[in-house]
DNA sequence: GTTAGCACTCATTAATGTCGAGTGCTAATT
DNA sequence: AATTAGCACTCGACATTAATGAGTGCTAAC
């Protein structure tokens, strides 16, 4: 077991290495008042610590690093609640400084300040838009051979997408079909829409249009792609401010890893409400073993959540970003729920 | 004037330290067969060419460098034809491998695959969106108090916003509307969209519906942003791979210029058809001195152009740059030329 | 006009020395 | 028994020095 020095010396370790990035000694530990011991007292208890794992020496004269189950044990056990600076919550609240703001620009204002607030990469995943429901179709032809496809979600959110217009097809033709998609399709759910779409739209339009299956067929694939999920990066370039990135390698690798080596799913493995904390090699992709990444949800509406990350060094300053994903994840979910739609309104056009 | 001698040690010197990125020696150059000379010839040559003002030293006794002023005479006489090799064909070519696109995928696509094959940033300018003209007005109310407004180009571009319906208005007040900006509006090029809506429309809006105003007020800001031009960056990270930005600090000071320092004008300043290039402090901007920048426009379509522009350190690979430009600017015109509305259609609906 | 030869410059690199902050261990102190 | 002082030792960081080599300009020979 730890006795209490121990304790205290492990947290006052771990939290000068992540303020100062460099190696911890027993001498610099015993200056600070918070630790009245000398340093011989010190160092036996970092040798303890040592020992058990929590500590590492990067060479043999060398001062103390945390090692990752050090980070772990301060994660679970040390961490001290922070408060924010009044510039922090000042910049917090700006995101919803504006009335009305579409919910793509909320979120990536969030990922940028939420980035800029603490010198690490954040990563937004946009609200999950396969329980979003089809508000309306509409089809705007531009010329003899292609027509733009739009839908607009309950949330407001539009997609659109260019489509061929097979020949012989007129416009009437084009305005039945779209009435017959608004009839058929408003309200269904993004993640339901192929099927529905395939299944059951298909024989009616062949029902009313001649020759339906052609234009169906291209106009399938316009609309096919919507439900994808988005991640919104913030900040990659402030990463260069922490002395981790001091050489060019490294931040390669480390844009490297950010364009082409994250998905959804490495990041954002179990979205379990919460705060959740990922270090080094806990994570499970192979090339994230020197980072950590500190995971939290928002809640868009009953049913969906969204997902904040933080991804940053290993000396990541794990009190402060854990704390400005609360806030944040309360907020945002707050500020959704106004801009999301309270109820399908009773005025619902034809 | 120059000697042929002379000429040809500019060319080679410029050609060597764009391909290396280190000064030149006399001693280097006589091993090359284009060069059959001794070194102390070619010393009194290139001190000529340094007391000219085309080459400099970095220290008293380092090897020669080219000066702004040696590159612009590279570039304006000794530039060789360069061809490109069948990996670099193919690539080009990749872009416009699926059939349909957006012309906004184009675009990004074509600025990412620019910058991988320099190893320089590629800056595109989107289609000058202002002569494009309005297709059709749309605006689907989301709940009581939202709405998204949506202005269709005849590109196929689409806009959306969603904006702040006022109480009191109903649904049909709002179909009323949009059937009137239909009728008034389309076919108005977008530049002239403001102007319309405040002199023209705003008038009959109040005539034909009540407290119109209002309405009226909380709408015109959702379109008005529209008209705005778009840069597309490809390949920052490619820059990386420069000796140039080997520091830190370097890609710093280059990212900041690009994310805050670039706008339209300073880039695409003059946009004559054809390729121009600015060498360092050639460029307007102050902070662009250590850059060159090499632009080329591509035809949309009769009146409006699109601009491509390379972004790279001095040293930089003009004959290769200047021949890729060429080549993509005119696969683009092409293909937009495919894309792009014919003719507006006759079967338009009312 | 071209080149060989020579003295000189300067960035780069490796070798060396010094300094400071760190360690572990043992003995003295509390 | 726990803490601290003292001491010898380790090692990275940094400054200094020396050697190397690619470069120059200049003069005299070809």
């Amino acid at each position: 077991m730890l006795t209490n020095r121990q304790l205290l010396i492990l947290q006052l370790t771990v939290d000068d290495y992540i303020q100062s990035a460099k190696p911890v000694g027993s001498r610099q530990l015993s200056k600070k008042t918070e630790a009245p011991y000398s340093p011989a007292t010190i160092r036996n208890d970092m040798a303890d610590l040592e020992e058990m794992g929590f500590l590492e020496k990067t060479h043999s004269s060398s001062g103390r690093v945390p090692s990752e189950k050090g980070y772990r044990f301060y994660v679970d056990h040390l961490l001290t609640e922070r408060k924010l600076g009044r510039e922090d919550n000042r910049q917090l609240n700006s995101i919803f400084g504006q009335q009305v703001m579409e919910t793509e620009e909320l979120i990536r204002k969030s990922a940028t300040i939420l980035s800029d607030l603490t010198n690490y990469t954040s990563i937004l995943l946009g609200p999950d838009s396969s329980m979003q429901t089809v508000k309306r179709f509409s089809i705007v032809p531009l010329d003899h051979e292609t027509a733009v496809a739009i839908i607009v979600m309950d949330s407001g959110q539009v997609e659109n997408r260019v489509f061929q217009v097979p020949q012989g097809f007129t416009a009437s033709d084009i305005e039945k079909m779209v009435n017959i998609l608004n009839e058929r399709l408003v309200g269904t759910p993004l993640i339901h829409l192929q099927k529905k779409l395939l299944e059951e739209t298909k024989v009616i339009l062949e029902h009313h249009i001649d020759q339906a299956g052609e234009l169906y067929t291209s106009f399938k694939d316009a609309i096919a792609i919507t439900p994808e999920e988005r991640l919104y990066f913030g900040g990659k370039l402030n990463m260069m401010n922490q002395p981790e990135f001091n050489d060019v390698e490294k931040m390669k690798t480390f844009f490297d890893l950010i364009e082409k080596g994250i998905s959804t799913t490495t990041i954002f493995e179990d979205m379990n409400p919460g705060v959740a904390v990922k270090i080094g090699s806990e994570n499970n992709h192979n090339a994230m073993g020197d980072y950590s990444v500190i995971t939290a949800t928002y809640a868009v509406d009953e049913v969906t959540n969204g997902s904040i990350a933080i991804i940053g060094p290993k000396r990541m300053d794990y009190g402060r970003v854990i704390t400005l994903l609360n806030l944040l994840s309360s907020d945002l979910s707050r500020e959704l729920a106004r801009l999301t739609i309270n109820e399908p309104s009773s005025k619902e056009e034809k």
